[in-house]
DNA sequence: AATATTTGTGCATAAATTTGCGTTTTATGC
DNA sequence: GCATAAAACGCAAATTTATGCACAAATATT
């Protein structure tokens, strides 16, 4: 083993390039940028170094250096934030497929944002304005069904209900 | 085609699980979860999804749903975003007589100008957020017809659901 | 409604990636 | 330095993933 850092080095240089979309051509690359090693290798580094392939698109697929690989460490999601959101709620009701959610002035925003990136299939889309949200939910999804999934960014759903 | 967005949606549920390490082993879960298709089949959605495998750090895989990979990163694509009117344009849903566009941030009331200025029968109103759109339909206007309308002035408009 | 296009899928197979195992290299402790 | 342990690596085979082709279904067009 001659140089093992400067090829991960190497290795990361030419991924975020943007235009690796095989290890034989990532590794014909390190070749002729002299470093000596087998595909096998590569897919060793490239495994520890959490790059990975993914379709780019287009037709075609790419490497890329995951700054999303973090949310996998150790096995379990890192509990992170979520704190702030459910400061804002006020009350919630359903209509038909509608269902508004009253929020203090100003949080309807916010708290449509955190229920956005859920992206739940029961959720259609979202709109805001200053202190109400109006969620357009999907057809034959039910209430209870989308009342669980909005607890997962306002806990303090239950009591506020119907 | 049975339902490809509801196999997509079960797919996105699956994999952020953080526990899938192979097709086969997904493929399996679709399976007893009702749906019926072949490791080929899955390959295509895990691409266009954008869905990526990558160390665990661990020893191991995991398939994971890449949020960063969105931004089609090899930018060699050069005419992907026209100066075009419907370039804020995101994806559509419907839901009952509501159809929801969502679109790029800032470009929804813009688009529902332009929907407004079709001045369609099949089109009572929309209501536009930041990158929402409520479409109210008239009854008995078939999705499609909608759809048809739309193109004039989403040209690129196709079934974007999921 | 008849026809043309586009999209989705399976099948079979190709291509790409991963891994078990034995060997070599590097690191560590005496 | 010498022995022992750990890490890196190549090889070849196993496993996993991707895709060309053909056909079916859905959509668009006239």
């Amino acid at each position: 083993m001659k140089n093992k850092a400067a090829r991960i080095q190497k290795i990361k240089e030419l991924v975020s390039g943007g235009t690796i979309d095989s290890q034989s051509r990532l590794l014909e690359l390190l070749r002729e940028s002299g470093f000596d090693l087998t595909q096998a290798t590569l897919s060793r580094d490239l495994k520890r170094m959490r790059i990975a392939k993914v379709g780019d698109g287009n037709g075609g697929y790419i490497y890329i250096l995951p700054d999303s690989a973090r949310h996998t460490v150790a096995g379990h999601v890192s509990g992170v934030h979520h704190a702030a959101p459910s400061a804002g709620f006020v009350s919630i009701d359903f209509s038909g497929q509608f269902c508004v959610i009253k929020t203090r002035p100003g949080y309807a925003g916010g708290i449509a944002l955190e229920i956005d990136a859920l992206d739940s299939h029961a959720v259609m889309g979202t709109i805001a304005g200053d202190d109400t949200i109006l969620v357009i939910l999907r057809e034959n999804e039910s209430r209870r069904q989308v009342m669980s999934i909005l607890k997962n960014i306002i806990p303090t759903l239950e009591e506020k209900t119907e």
